[in-house]
DNA sequence: TCCTCCCTGTTC
DNA sequence: GAACAGGGAGGA
């Protein structure tokens, strides 16, 4: 389940494969995996892809629209493609040969210019930890999920989601500031001020862990890491928010900022389906002090790990460790 | 502020 | 064959 340190290893792992490229095709292949107030995908052909970015959990192509082929679209400043991953998204480029898998929700088909393929070997080899040369896939390595190819020019970028929850939009700033997951979007964690971070807990009367799932206090913060930094804060996480001092604040606010910081170094962490966009698994599960350890014992004092239900997730904590 | 639903593969 | 995983929308 991609979260903000998942995502932030997607687009610097997808970054290499994508930079630079023009998209000449678009296809929607599940309707309900384009947000209702995106432009349709075909409008972004002949658009080049100028970064690769994230906020939150979204996942963020910064598109140069100066020749796109539609009019309507063409010249547009600041056009982009946000993904939302959800639960099961992936992002991966394939051979121009492969065809969509059952779970293929949008594919782009992608030209690397001639005066790009040099470039894109470079921003490869810059991404620290990972292959240096530029991937693409074929159909049989979609299938296994690993092993990609070493190819060059034409690829297909596939948004597979097995589960349909994640989406798609593709909009101009007008079109965002209409989309309230993005306009009401709350700050980035990893530059959050402890003062800030305390202004957003006073006065609120729902469990601490809640609030930190709430993408309108935080960007990007989903069940593992809540349950993560909640149990290296030392902190209940069913513990009214509005209720914890300040310095528990504080406290909470460095052991997020902490977990997913070592997270990212790690590449995330793997839960059944993720994978960056090099198809490669992250290494922080492995890290887990509490996600997924209900009734094994706690690292810190061996007691049995509690499992509850908080904010409507399953929730681990250690009712010794966690006040 | 909390609950249900969406969706499908995996596990029990 | 039911329970479970869970982010976010929408309704109670």
């Amino acid at each position: 389940m991609p979260e903000l340190p998942e995502v932030e290893t997607i687009a610097r792992t997808l970054r290499p494969h994508v930079q630079g490229c023009v998209i000449t095709n678009a296809q929607l292949l599940r309707a309900t995996s384009q947000h209702p107030l995106s432009l349709p995908l075909e409008h972004l052909r002949g658009c080049r892809i100028a970064e690769v970015g994230r906020r939150g959990k979204l996942l963020l192509l910064q598109l140069d629209a100066s020749n796109a082929e539609n009019a309507a679209v063409r010249g547009c400043k600041d056009l982009r493609l946000a993904v939302h991953l959800r639960m099961t998204g992936r992002l991966m480029t394939y051979t121009p040969q492969t065809a969509p898998g059952p779970h293929t929700r949008c594919v782009f088909d992608l030209d690397v210019p001639a005066s790009q393929v040099g470039t894109q070997k470079e921003n490869a080899g810059a991404h620290a930890g990972h292959a240096s040369t530029v991937q693409v896939k074929d159909a049989e390595d979609q299938l296994k999920g690993t092993a990609p190819d070493i190819h060059e020019g034409p690829r297909r970028l596939f948004f597979d989601d097995v589960r349909a929850f994640g989406l798609v939009l593709a909009g101009t700033p007008d079109i965002f500031d209409r989309w309230p997951f993005w306009s009401e979007l709350g700050p980035e964690p990893l530059t959050l001020t402890p003062k800030n971070f305390a202004k957003s807990l006073t006065g609120r009367k729902s469990a601490i862990k809640a609030v930190l799932l709430d993408q309108k206090i935080l960007a990007g913060v989903g069940n593992i890491y809540a349950d993560e930094s909640l149990f290296a804060a030392g902190i209940d996480p069913r513990r009214k928010a509005a209720d914890l001092t300040r310095v528990q604040m504080d406290t909470l606010l460095k052991a997020l900022q902490d977990v997913l910081l070592l997270s990212i170094s790690q590449c995330g962490s793997s839960i059944r389906d993720y994978k960056d966009a090099d198809g490669n698994a992250g290494a922080f599960q492995n890290t887990f002090a509490v996600y997924g350890r209900g009734g094994q014992p706690c690292k810190k004092c061996g007691r049995p790990l509690e499992k509850a239900r908080v904010a409507g997730r399953g929730t681990v904590y250690c009712s010794q460790c966690q006040r």
